[in-house]
RNA sequence: GACCGGGUAGCUCAGCUGGCAGAGCAACGGACUUUUAAUCCGUAGGUCGUGGGUUCGAAUCCCACCCCGGUCACCA
């Protein structure tokens, strides 16, 4: 959408004209009309504050049986408006909820019958009165003192609200259109009540995880997001650029790599709830900015980890219901520990039907052609393994399952497992068929360190383009010597998903990325 | 990236065997001083995603493109 805005003007007309042109829907010219009319009144339309009492909720949460006489003076925004000429019923929404208000002729001045006559559905308003219950039964503000605190110009997408006898709210003609509701999620928050409260879960969550850690001892850090070189995660970046510098950087696909320096900074524990960038395809679970919790725990093992994985999960989950059954997506998923736990091969086994750890390479790839990738014949072995785990196990494991020690191959900054080296000390959670958490015992090994990175610059160079780079300054922190340390990355936005019964990473991102909107 | 579905009034949608562009809600005018999807009478509202083509005539058929969703592929 590209408008001509020069010099105060709006598509090449002086903005007021811009609102009162034939071309705008009706509704906005009309909206401009009253604007208009309550200028003429002395009343202004757009107000600098207003002390409310209460929020909505609180409010009603006042009325007692029998109480006549509770004053209150409530904020918010006009939600439905029943008029009946000399009285007028009206809903008024905020964050906590909805709440009716009664205007009677015979109560209001004569200003506030003409300011009420001016008033649209999507304004501002504040109000003063006392509470009593309707003929109907519902809790309501007879409104004594009415002010207006911001015009809207354009008509929100409301529906209606139909209350059905057993309670159930149902909107009639609301607004679903996904992708209008993605473009204009204030919109979307202002109509939708459901979509608010996603995101007042999504909140809960973080700061009851925020609040678990800080009560164990983490320390919350931030580190950079543009860095010379990026790492700790298999993934290609974004890139951007520094100008006084002159200096390419790229924008971090994770935090592992300054966390875990902090810790050889006797940071002991330490945690970020950050965005990663990764330059990839979008899809249900899958959005380029995402947020994730990355914790370092010196003098711990991945065993400690998974003990911390159960805590930060189920923790989450109480903030935010009280309960560890959660619905997600049409089954009952239980939180309740201890989660299932299962060695990676293991698990292949069991889901697979065979031994996937002795079995050759061609073995693997034959069993991967056979299940219909046409892409098998140019996947090494680990690759085949990772296609493996996540065609043939991740999808049966819908309570959350620990599964645990993955080939050293796939897992570059991971201890080897004791008395056994091919494999490494990490573990993932599959939660609902997707991977909520990773985790493993730190490599902290400067030597080991160094080769593991040279694998990852060689499979680079044979064309991998999600091989990590060789970072020296990492393998410098370790040489002044990272204690053993346990970490553990959890995706937040799959943990809200998972806790608000979501379907897409859309649905739990405020502004998840859209195309340019040129359908216009 | 491939395939499928969708884009029509401010919102939710119908119209798609080519023949004057429709409904409900919202809006506007009127009636109604305890309504609640308020009700009743009346009015107005559209570059049918964009561009091209076929046709006497295209929202409808054909082609290209844009955007959204789904499935698959890619990707932790």
């Amino acid at each position: 959408m590209t408008s001509q805005h020069s010099s105060g003007q709006r598509d090449g007309l002086p903005i007021r004209d811009w609102y009162a042109a034939a071309e705008r829907p009706k509704p906005i010219r009309d909206r401009y009309a009253k604007l208009e009319k309550l200028t003429e009144l002395g009343v202004p339309a757009y107000s600098y504050s207003f002390d409310p009492t209460d929020d909505l909720t609180s409010a009603l949460g006042r009325y007692e049986d029998d109480s006549e006489g509770i004053r209150v003076r409530v904020a918010g925004r006009l939600e439905s408006l029943r008029d009946m000429g000399k009285s007028a019923f009206a809903h008024l929404g905020d964050r906590s909820g909805r709440l009716q208000v009664y205007f009677r002729q015979d109560d209001l001045s004569e200003l506030d019958r003409e300011i009420r006559k001016l008033l649209d559905l999507g304004d501002w308003i504040g109000v003063e009165g006392e509470l009593f219950r309707t003929r109907t039964g519902e809790v309501t503000i007879r409104v004594e003192s009415l002010e207006l605190l911001a015009k809207s110009m354009r008509p929100l997408p409301l529906g209606k609200t139909e209350v059905t006898d057993d309670g159930e709210s149902v909107v009639h003609s609301g607004f679903a259109d996904v992708e209008s509701r993605y473009r204009q999620r204030y919109a979307d928050l202002a109509v939708n009540p459901e979509v608010r409260a996603v995101f007042m879960t999504r909140a809960r969550i973080i700061s009851a995880l925020r609040a678990k850690l800080d009560r164990e001892g983490y320390l919350e850090v931030e580190t950079p997001v543009l860095q010379p070189l990026y790492g700790g995660a298999f993934a290609r970046p974004f890139t951007t650029h520094h100008n006084s510098l002159d200096r390419k950087l790229f924008l971090r696909i994770a935090d592992e790599l300054y966390l875990k320096r902090l810790v050889v900074g006797q940071l002991d524990r330490v945690y970020e709830i950050a965005k990663n960038f990764r330059n990839e395809g979008i899809d249900r679970t899958h959005n380029p900015e995402f947020t994730m919790l990355e914790l370092y725990r010196a003098y711990a093992d991945y065993r400690t980890m998974m003990d911390t994985a159960e805590e930060l999960v189920t923790e989450a989950a109480l903030a935010v219901s009280g309960e560890l059954q959660v619905s997600y997506d049409g089954h009952i998923v239980d939180l309740a520990r201890p989660w299932a736990r299962i060695p990676f091969f293991e698990a292949i086994e069991n889901f697979g039907g065979f031994d996937a750890r002795s079995a050759d390479t061609d073995e693997l790839r034959r069993r991967v052609q056979g299940a219909g990738r046409s892409d098998a014949a140019g996947l090494s072995r680990t690759k085949l393994l990772d296609v493996i785990f996540s065609e043939w196990v991740e999808p049966e494991l819908v309570n959350p399952t620990i599964v645990f020690d993955y080939p050293i191959e796939m897992s570059p900054l991971a201890k080897p497992k004791r008395g056994d080296p091919e494999l490494a000390e990490r573990f993932e959670v599959i939660v609902a068929g997707t991977e909520l958490v990773n985790a493993f015992s730190e490599l902290n090994d400067p030597i080991d360190q160094w080769e593991r990175f040279s694998e990852q610059v060689a499979q680079r160079a044979a064309g991998d383009e999600e091989a990590q780079t060789l970072d020296e300054d990492y393998v410098r922190a370790l040489e002044y010597g990272l204690p053993p340390t346990g970490g553990l990355g959890l995706g937040i936005d799959r943990l809200v998903m998972l806790l608000t019964d979501r379907s897409t990473i859309r649905e739990v991102i405020l502004y998840p990325i859209m195309r340019d909107d040129e359908s216009d």
